[in-house]
DNA sequence: TATAGAGTATGAAACGTTTCATAAAGCAAG
DNA sequence: CTTGCTTTATGAAACGTTTCATACTCTATA
């Protein structure tokens, strides 16, 4: 059915090392290059990648596991990274393990059958062997968004604490003394990074925290509304609230719509993630801006870097800042 | 390094054959059965998928193709059609064209290189050879939310059509005469089903459609967004406004809720997919539900079918119904 | 005890590449 | 016209499986 590198061989007269040379850019005569290129196309040759992978023991695919398909962060690194890897002749497997620690040790046990040549992970922080494993066998792993306490590992992360620092330093900075912070569930560790930078601020400015106005949702957006409600119904409430996630700052801007709260007047508000939401909002809202391109970028270089074989820096912990936008959704009490 | 199923043969003091032929779930002698077990978990073996690939042709991969990873319902369709493949033992390769149909192109010829037993595909309509060469290499080909006119292909749908007519019928029944439609770009086919659904609905009722009602936009947010303003803001407003995708969807309740619009009193609102958000707004949104799992799973059954070879009714177009829920976003006038 | 037949195991070939040691060809210089 | 050197081509082996015709081992029966 399909022509094979045989076939090729044959029709030009030529032998298989030949060919095999050709198709990998090595350097043949410029008449044979001619004849070769012509029965390629005529046989309509594609090399057979199953058996070039059995040879070479690469696959030239990257294997990319990610918590949710319906997560705007995720999926954007995720795009850019296949982006990326798509310039350097790689492609990508992307698996979601639905939030499910059991899928995900799955889903990495098949790829290290499936011999993908790297692994890019954003873990749940539960599975820890199976990345083990694959670091043992060789096998690149670049870990997305958190470290994992006890691995060893390349990762590229956010620098949470000052991104979450410079929102709430900014806060205070216009007056603000009341406020609320809606994080991501305790011991995960974006969300305890967020809460850190929080609290130093409040140190550091030598103000004292109110743990009332500490709230622990889960990233996802009925928390975030859940718990801006609540903070609204205070009797004494904050003056400016900081939401640490995308869905759940789509939580927050819809409790605060229903309530016809007007926004910054009766609370200033950050959000986070997603620059086309905060354009649209009225009045447009401050957010704290992960980098979600130059993540994708670093991954990808990264992993490239590991898979030419170069282990200089290991582990490489690439922590990228978070840009903070201010606009009109925060008020100046002073 | 990694052990082969030579070794399994060597350290069991059996033949390749009969490894081969346990692994794939032959029969062997009890006796057999143990000490290969014993043997395979000793030395770590795992099935070289690329020599496996190469002799059987086979990868047990399902290539998905689709437009962006941003898009809740194109991630939330495909999440589900890998959930049920996997529980068939077939991996899929998730490959995102970021609308631009090169990459598209791009994308189905480097799954056929690949060999990947059969592709999904969310296509953007404009790239159809590749698709054809696929079918005609004999790959099963899945085609979901759009029928590609001259290619006889597998699909399976939303009917768009009575999606459409069902919710705008519902907005008459109560009423409402001057009923606005935010469709997709023209041209594309789902919002033109979408469309003809609401002209349909109109026909019926012997009403006559005011085109100053229907207005297009690109199916992102920001359209939605703009479009309602200029529906708001028309000197003979309508009464009710269906929008006909989860995105615009978004932008419209932005802008209601910006221009502190009292829904369902001064416009009713029907909008499109994503039930979690329509619970959360006030008044609850009226939405229609596409069916998403369903689709992922008629999907992946259509496919898995295909796979085994079994390709009666082919074509099959499977159209699904969506669900119309209709809450409080919507008022009675009569 | 011999023998058929059922149930398993064997071993070699094949899948389509890459790789590498070796061979051939071409060319410049002596 | 050799020689030596550089450049390119060749052919066979190898990668780790599956497959299949053949061979072996039993057990039950004659």
């Amino acid at each position: 059915m399909t022509s094979t590198i045989k076939d090729v061989a044959r029709n030009t007269g030529l032998s298989i090392g030949t060919i095999s040379k050709f198709i990998n850019g090595g350097i043949v005569l410029d008449r044979n290059k001619v004849i070769i290129e012509k029965a390629i196309s005529e046989l309509d040759f594609k090399v057979n990648e199953m058996a070039r992978g059995l040879k070479t023991n690469k696959s030239k695919t990257i294997g990319i596991i990610l918590p949710s398909l319906e997560n705007f962060f995720c999926t954007s690194i995720v795009a850019y990274v296949e982006q990326y890897l798509s310039k350097y002749g790689y492609s990508t497997i992307i698996c979601n393990y639905r939030e499910d620690p059991e899928v995900e040790k799955e889903k990495l046990k098949f790829f290290l059958n499936k011999m993908v040549d790297g692994i890019v992970i954003i873990p749940s922080g539960k599975v820890k062997t199976e990345i083990v494993d694959a670091l043992n066998r060789g096998t690149p792993v670049v870990i997305i968004d958190r470290l994992l306490k006890g691995i060893i590992c390349d990762a590229v992360l956010v620098d949470n604490f000052n991104a979450s620092y410079n929102a709430v330093e900014q806060l205070i900075i216009r007056g603000h003394k009341r406020i609320a912070i809606i994080c991501g569930p305790e011991n995960v560790y974006t969300s305890d990074e967020r809460l850190k930078g929080y609290m130093s601020v409040y140190e550091n400015y030598n103000m004292e925290v109110d743990l009332n106005l500490v709230k622990f949702g889960d990233y996802y957006l009925k928390s975030g509304y859940d718990l801006c409600l609540q903070l609204i119904e205070m009797e004494n409430p904050p003056t400016a609230i900081f939401v640490t996630n995308y869905d759940m700052t789509l939580g927050v801007i819809t409790a605060m719509n229903e309530k016809n709260i007007n926004v910054p007047k009766e609370f200033s508000l950050i959000g986070f993630d997603n620059i086309g939401m905060s354009k649209i909002v009225k009045p447009a809202l401050s957010i704290v801006i992960q980098p979600m391109e130059q993540m994708g970028e670093a991954v990808a270089n990264l992993m490239l870097k590991r898979l030419e074989g170069d282990n200089t820096n290991f582990p490489s912990i690439i922590r990228l800042k978070a840009e903070l936008v201010i606009k009109d959704s925060v008020s100046n009490l002073e």
